[in-house]
DNA sequence: CAGTGGTCTAGACCACTTT
DNA sequence: AAGTGGTCTAGACCACTGA
């Protein structure tokens, strides 16, 4: 029962979560911090930092002096914006069992800002496809990725655009994801973006544009992607800063 | 020269991001944490939690194995969406010196959706007002807040609006704020809303439509923020869950 | 294989809340 | 006063990297 990988902190976290929303804790209250480390049969440091990542993610909040409860509003969160790896994950969150197509898969030189952002001499190869995600034929997101040529090993043919971004990375770059830097950008959807979105023209929409930075800290990718808000909306805890 | 509060933690973190933006370290490579344990006389674990703070607001980045980093790209946020606090903050973190202009403060009944986020009756008294952020005479936030008149102890005059948020709740209503919860939401500005930011009718922003949370997990207001997206952009590091 | 970060333990003391 | 979470220590062992 106790192994490595996952860590002892996981599996408390999970076990925890579990009971959390299986409703476990009477009035909310879940027990002290001590207990659950003789209870567990682990430190009471590994009971901290799983309980820390609980708060952290919001299915808790705790009162020093008091003791530590369950955060109904935070449970409510379905995708925390923070912690988003892929959209088909994101979508299966919310319930929906999503579908992936990909557009044609091509190569455009890299323009000033783009090279400046992924580290690349301007006009450098980039290969660059579209990738939509459905709900039962109903568009959902629109991303649009680019990888620098030179980093491609393993030729990158038109169903191998179906996998998650980050598995992509690793079978065809060697690369490991690691971190997305996002912009939050406000846009009103052009021609070819509500056309493939399904909504009309100048609907407006968040856009993510973020670069991604593999183990050591390189890019390897930049990508754009837009949201029908009325289908999937982001959430995010904001706290003070250093807490 | 050590002393509680702020802790040795947050002391070792403050130390070390003086060093790092300062260029102190060689080739971006920060000691080892038992050096660095060592070096300022406390024990490892208080050099890890430092560590990790900085890891997870992006400034360094860590390679078991290999070593510490200072991460070049991280350094560049200047407000990381999950650390907002007051647009105040925001605005001074990227190098104005903003001043605030508050509209008249008003009492509105709660309808059925507000009510339901504030824990209210559907029609209980709402305390209104805007606040507009401002550069220059140049505008740059605009919020809506609303806070149940129940909780408002000290009458709340119109200068009193010019406090930061989380102060004026402090003053007037005895709480102190712990967390948003944050919908983001794309929107084309309306009429009024695009003359007090001076932008064209139809503008596409963002909207932060969240509520914050007190020290005891109970709703205590509903805030709604409008951008100038050309003035202000967020940005954010997206990270694989569980990391 | 030496050195690094990752995980975990057991225990101490403090600050705070509740009774 | 008793019990809670918050901070900090010293030390152990593991997994991984790079020379």
């Amino acid at each position: 029962m106790i192994t490595r990988n996952p860590s002892l902190t996981e599996q408390v976290k999970a076990h925890l979560k579990e009971r959390i929303v299986g409703g476990d804790f009477e009035a909310g209250r879940i027990p002290s911090e001590t207990e659950l480390a003789t209870d567990l049969g682990v430190s009471r440091t590994t009971i901290r930092d799983a309980l820390s990542r609980l708060e952290h993610e919001g299915s808790i909040y705790r009162k020093q002096g008091a003791g530590t409860f369950v955060n109904e509003p935070g449970l409510q969160i379905k995708s925390r914006l923070e912690e988003i790896w892929s959209y088909e994950e994101v979508l299966r969150d919310h319930g929906y069992t999503p579908s992936v197509r990909v557009g044609e898969i091509q190569t455009e030189p890299a323009g000033d800002q783009l090279a400046a952002e992924l580290k690349l001499e301007p006009g450098e190869p980039l290969v660059v496809f579209e990738k939509l995600f459905l709900e039962n034929d109903l568009p959902v997101v629109l991303t649009t990725n680019r990888i620098p040529k030179r980093l491609v090993s393993v030729h990158i043919k038109a169903a191998d655009g179906k996998k998650p971004l980050y598995e992509l990375l690793e079978d065809h770059c060697g690369r490991f994801l690691s971190y997305y830097l996002s912009d939050i950008v406000p846009v009103a959807l052009g021609n070819h973006e509500s056309g493939q979105l399904a909504v009309a023209r100048r609907t407006p929409s968040i856009s993510f544009e973020e670069v991604g930075f593999d183990q050591d800290n390189e890019p390897v990718v930049k990508a754009t992607s837009l949201f029908r808000d009325d289908l999937l909306r982001f959430r995010l805890i904001r706290r003070k800063a250093g807490a």
